[in-house]
RNA sequence: GGCGGGGUAGCUCAGUUGGUUAGAGCAGCGGAAUCAUAAUCCGGAGGUCGGGGGUUCAAAUCCCUCCCCCGCUACCA
């Protein structure tokens, strides 16, 4: 046991400067399922995710409301806590960027970074539209018909020159490119690793880093009228979380440099340029792996305030259950793409897989041994052509589903479940096991106790997907709580018979509709 | 503008070292069964493989060209 491995994988941390919406819920329940995946499969696992509280927009939206940033972050941040409960997500930890021991990393790892000689105070200059409070470049900017330059959204920009320290970042092209030729799947998918690439290729820019112009952030060490920008404090929360800057700590050293982080596209030149940089910079390794994965579109369509469409998580889970809702996510969409969601695709997908294919085919079985078998749960007799080819497609699954999580393939991975429900529901009527009630007793036994073990293997690698209902059939199928580890899967292991199981229930009820719908 | 990806059944997609009647899931149609959450099983149907041209005995697959969509990136005097 004190050998496990370990294995420790983030999402990116939310921006709270408003409720959290489907794409906060739709990173946490893929990245749950993948630290759900590794510790069923025996890693020691350190799942971490938070937010990210600094910067001029939280300022802003606080200003706003006539709040201050503080008492906003402090309204929204425990909606996100919420959410991650309510999604039956698995988080061994997280992390606030306002919290000390993050302030603290923060201007450690800036500290590291400025006796390397990467940080220097320079001036940041740009178009800035006082109007909209930011920056835009120049390409961004047009001289309007009155001979006034003007930013994208009309309003007029002026040049201004502000005190702002840089990071180096250009020292680092080759190394970054070194990073990335040592490890073609370092960041996935291939085509994100492509874009990355070509993007560092084109040359790197050093980067301004600080602020003066706001004041909620990490105070920059030596020089508190600037407070730290663009992203170094809130990457540096990965290395918070695991006990920087004691990097001596237990912690620390059992679980830096990070396996996987999961992000959003929108966010990979953060995570997969800046932050190696940085942390090149600052003499501390790099994480193992970046994953990139797409949007959900509702209907095709992008979430926004002013479509109209935006959906809340906890609406969702309400509606459908946490359970169909983050099946839906990671058997719809393959992971990396874009993906889109509606009423009816949610439906019919959780009627099918859930519902029909699997829950139905546990009823119908588990239905017939407590009626005629007395709940107890028989014997495998001589087993046919057909038992050895269901159970040899059964005991298949566990080497293909790792193969897909090498690449953080989910729905890969539900693929390969699926297939052997949908076989076992083909051996099911083929063998008509209540036609055998008359005929064969001993082999409807048979045909039932098989059923049972391709549920259970089902079940048991359907656990870090739909975390509660898999429980729910292993506790109708007598397995223990220490019999659920994948090192139960494959034919070394085989369902118990003789044991009495308990009344059977529906595990997936069928969604009907109702007069309201949450998503259109 | 540059680089990259893509356009295959109603929908989502698989299929490229070129080779027999182009596949899957879902939807739809027909049938069987009745143990089960009206669930399951079986079967037919459904495609000019974006358009055009070329190479070849043979092209969704290779070459040329055109159209369209998407991503990254640059530039706009």
């Amino acid at each position: 046991m004190a050998s496990k491995p370990r294995y420790y994988v983030s999402t990116a941390i939310s921006y709270p400067n408003g409720p959290p919406h489907i794409g906060h819920a739709y990173e946490l329940i893929a990245t749950d399922a993948i630290a759900r995946f590794m510790r069923l499969d025996g890693y020691d696992v350190f799942f971490l995710t938070g937010t990210d509280e600094h910067g001029q927009k939280i300022q802003q939206t606080a200003a706003r409301e006539g709040i201050s940033a503080r008492d906003l972050v402090a309204r929204n941040v425990p909606r996100f806590q919420a959410m991650a409960k309510r999604l039956d997500c698995s988080n061994d930890d997280f992390i606030r960027t306002t919290e000390p021991r993050h302030h603290r990393s923060s201007q450690a790892i800036w500290e590291r970074m400025a006796r390397n000689g990467d940080i220097y105070l320079g001036k940041y200059a740009g178009w800035y539209s006082v109007r909209d409070e930011a920056y835009y470049a120049q390409s961004e900017t047009k001289v309007g018909p009155n001979g006034v330059r003007q930013g994208p959204t009309g309003t007029p920009v002026e040049w201004v020159e502000e005190e702002s320290y840089f990071f180096r970042l250009s020292a680092y092209q080759q190394k970054l490119l070194d990073l990335y030729a040592s490890d073609p799947q370092y960041i996935l998918p291939k085509e994100r690793h492509n874009e990355v690439t070509s993007f560092v290729r084109g040359g790197l820019q050093d980067l301004s880093i600080s602020r003066t112009t706001f004041d909620w952030g990490v105070p920059v060490p030596g020089d508190p009228r600037h407070v730290m920008y663009v992203w170094v404090d809130a990457l540096t929360n990965y290395i918070t979380a695991v006990g920087f800057p004691d990097d001596d700590s237990a912690t620390f050293r059992r679980y830096w440099p990070a396996d996987l982080h999961v992000i959003g596209k929108d966010i990979l030149r953060f995570h997969a340029v800046y932050w190696q940089a940085f942390l090149m910079s600052a003499g501390i390794e790099v994480p193992r792996r970046v994953f990139s994965h797409g949007f959900l579109f509702n209907r095709g369509e992008k979430m926004s305030k002013s479509v109209g469409n935006v959906i809340d998580p906890f609406a969702l889970a309400d509606a459908y259950g946490v359970d169909p809702l983050r099946f839906f996510f990671l058997r719809e969409v393959p992971f990396g793409q874009d993906g889109n969601y509606s009423h009816e695709a949610i439906v019919n997908r959780i009627n099918a897989d859930l519902a029909n294919d699997l829950g139905n085919l546990a009823q119908r079985s588990l239905s017939m041994i407590a009626r005629q078998f007395a709940g107890v749960l028989p014997p495998a007799g001589a087993l046919s052509e057909a038992d050895r080819a269901i159970l040899a497609a059964a005991d298949a699954m566990l080497d293909a589903a790792r193969e897909a999580m090498r690449t953080q393939q989910l729905h890969a991975v539900l693929n390969t479940i699926w297939a052997v429900v949908a076989q076992a529901n083909r051996y099911f009527a083929g063998e008509a096991p209540w036609a055998l009630a008359k005929t064969d007793p001993a082999r409807q036994g048979t045909v039932l106790n098989t059923t049972c073990e391709i549920l259970r293997q089902v079940a048991i690698l359907a656990q870090p997907f739909i975390p509660s209902s898999a429980a729910r059939l292993l506790d109708l199928l007598g397995v223990s709580a220490e019999e659920r580890y994948f090192t139960w899967l494959g034919a070394g292991r085989r369902v118990a018979a003789g044991r009495a199981l308990p009344p059977p229930a529906p595990i997936f009820p069928r969604y009907v509709d109702a007069e309201t719908t949450p998503v259109r």
